[in-house]
DNA sequence: TAGTAAACGAGACGGTACGTCACGTCTTACC
DNA sequence: GGTAAGACGTGACGTACCGTCTCGTTTACTA
């Protein structure tokens, strides 16, 4: 829906103007944030054709999402010192940072255009979160394997527990994020909320 | 911004009209998806002109924030049986439902737009989360005081630590929300990952 | 076909668009030549939306020939001086004139695009040209009657014989028009008209 | 103008292409009208490039243009039988078999558009009406030297005479071209033409 | 019990962006 | 080297809504 033909052959295909596209909607989200950029604008300050444009992405989430993926897209690995209170600061840590950054302009625009559109959503599921997920899971399962974590929790509903309050404050903007917070958060989801007996 | 005059007196203002319009924006909602429900469209739904509605409310965010809470605008007392996790559950069980029908299909349309209006986003926080957000800390603050919760965690995070799961996957669609698993992921919040040493 | 709705209520419509927009059409074409008009363009110069171009006409074709109509619309009496050759050769020189203005340059392109318009080919043969050729056969046959020409032709075949060869020229380009060479024209046309003294 | 390059040597040209592609334009022209037939369309169904087209043809008109010289091209000699009224009515007769034939319909389409577009209009001239032109006023002028026809009427205005009405019919839609009213046609016209005896 | 001023429905308006189409140019690979 | 295929930048297309602005018409307070 939305291109002009069937998914035309990649070989031809010109990266300059890929690369400025993909520029373009960073450059021009982090301006004038996500919902005020037009794919006409888009096209405009990548010096590129609008037919272009839909030549190769179905909408503008799926521009912004490549987008996102083409910034952050290698870093994938979960740290292993062996602490895993320390590995989760650490990689909780920088997810603060990214998400306070332009990257996060950007991603916000995206996870709202997403609550829309079923392709969308299911591309930033499978592209963004699932795999960062995994890696953490994996992680978190080793720990489990050390003694340093309850194997009777699905690792799926820890990454949860880790992870939902950023994107909580991320999205719902009830509290700044701050990665000050970041060590006491994860220190108080491996503890646990009930007094130490 | 948007209003066609000055905040016109609500004295003669026509309740039947508000009531339309506040009606056609969650069926045409639940019928057609948030984000391609036009003003236009609701207008024409409600048997309203779109000066009226322009009068009224300054965008459709607002417009659907308020049919949101006109919904469930009274619902804001946390429960009290003494026994913490159990109130937290029946709350949370609760809050899954909601999100669960079509009244989830409009606050998620709600919380996309925000990410992109400021207003919205602070109308939003200011009449729908903070308001149950501090119903859950006096609850917890009490349970703090009954010895049942430790008090050296914010009662701030405490509420993100319960209820940031479920908006991660209501707006991530990671995994379905479910009013079966509230009691474990309840239990899981409150006990900690850590193993029983 | 091409109209944003059907046919809109003209009781609301802005004189002062319609004007501007068929006071454009004009210009433009008379300045670019009508192939390279755009609707777009037109809708710029009359300071006008395009919704509104198309909520009331059809095509630019539609467009120009209304604008066309606007120009010469009341110019329907055929003098009667009782000289027949004299009054053919006045209404013909002032036709020469006018296909030899900036009107001519208009109307020349509206007949190109009815080449390939069907309705805009009927709607220029019954509003431009039939009332004219009708008016030219009442006095026709007039002259018959009169006895200044022959009652054997039909006056719809003297129309043509005396209007055709400057619309040939017009549209073909051979020769360029010229009033002076008018009366001769009437003349050898005539000569074939008349009846056998 | 439209030219990749500065006219390629004609040498190694695919008298193929050249061909499939006169053919194109004909076929399509007769099956969806003139002005709905694209350049893309015509290379697609020549299985020609686009380049190809564009290396050899300016535009679309001169495209068509030779089509149709391509079509009726080496018929122009003008019967002469002695008698100047049967000859013109034969001649005149078939002209207006061609203009309710396919080929009225490319015919019809290359002259609106030249009305837009100079070049083809002097292409037009030069290479369909004025040839024949020419060839009918060879023929006409004999019949004045064999005292036919009057002297003192040049003889490019009696060819208007007689040519013109097929073309006012043909060009302005008022009355259907009739092969049967040629031979009155052409009798009302020479009664004008006739010497005074 | 009018008179009157407001809010109202309807919808035309000047705009902006949409997603598509065809243009004419250019590049690549083949013959 | 001419050719087919087709991606490219460009720009106009006709449409959908935007938010504003008249219009007459209710409607409900005032006098």
């Amino acid at each position: 829906m939305g291109h002009t033909s069937g998914t035309p052959s990649p070989r031809r295909r010109s990266e300059r103007s890929r690369r400025a596209t993909l520029d373009a909607v960073f450059t021009l989200t982090v301006q004038r944030g996500y919902a005020a950029v037009t794919i006409e604008a888009i096209a405009a300050a990548a010096g590129v054709g609008k037919p272009t444009i839909y030549r190769w992405w179905p909408s503008k989430g799926a521009l912004a999402l490549e987008a996102i993926n083409d910034k952050v897209g290698g870093v994938l690995d979960f740290p292993d010192t062996g602490d895993i209170a320390a590995d989760l600061t650490s990689q909780l840590t920088a997810l603060v940072a990214l998400l306070n950054s332009d990257f996060g302009t950007v991603y916000r625009g995206v996870i709202a255009e997403a609550q829309g559109d079923p392709d969308l959503s299911a591309a930033l599921r499978d592209t963004v979160i699932a795999p960062r997920s995994r890696a953490c899971q994996d992680r978190l399962a080793k720990a489990v394997t050390d003694g340093q974590l309850r194997g009777d929790v699905p690792v799926r509903a820890m990454v949860e527990l880790l992870y939902a309050p950023l994107y909580y404050r991320f999205l719902l903007h009830t509290d700044p994020l701050s990665t000050r917070q970041v060590a006491d958060q994860v220190e108080w989801a491996l503890t646990g909320l009930r007094p130490v007996s």
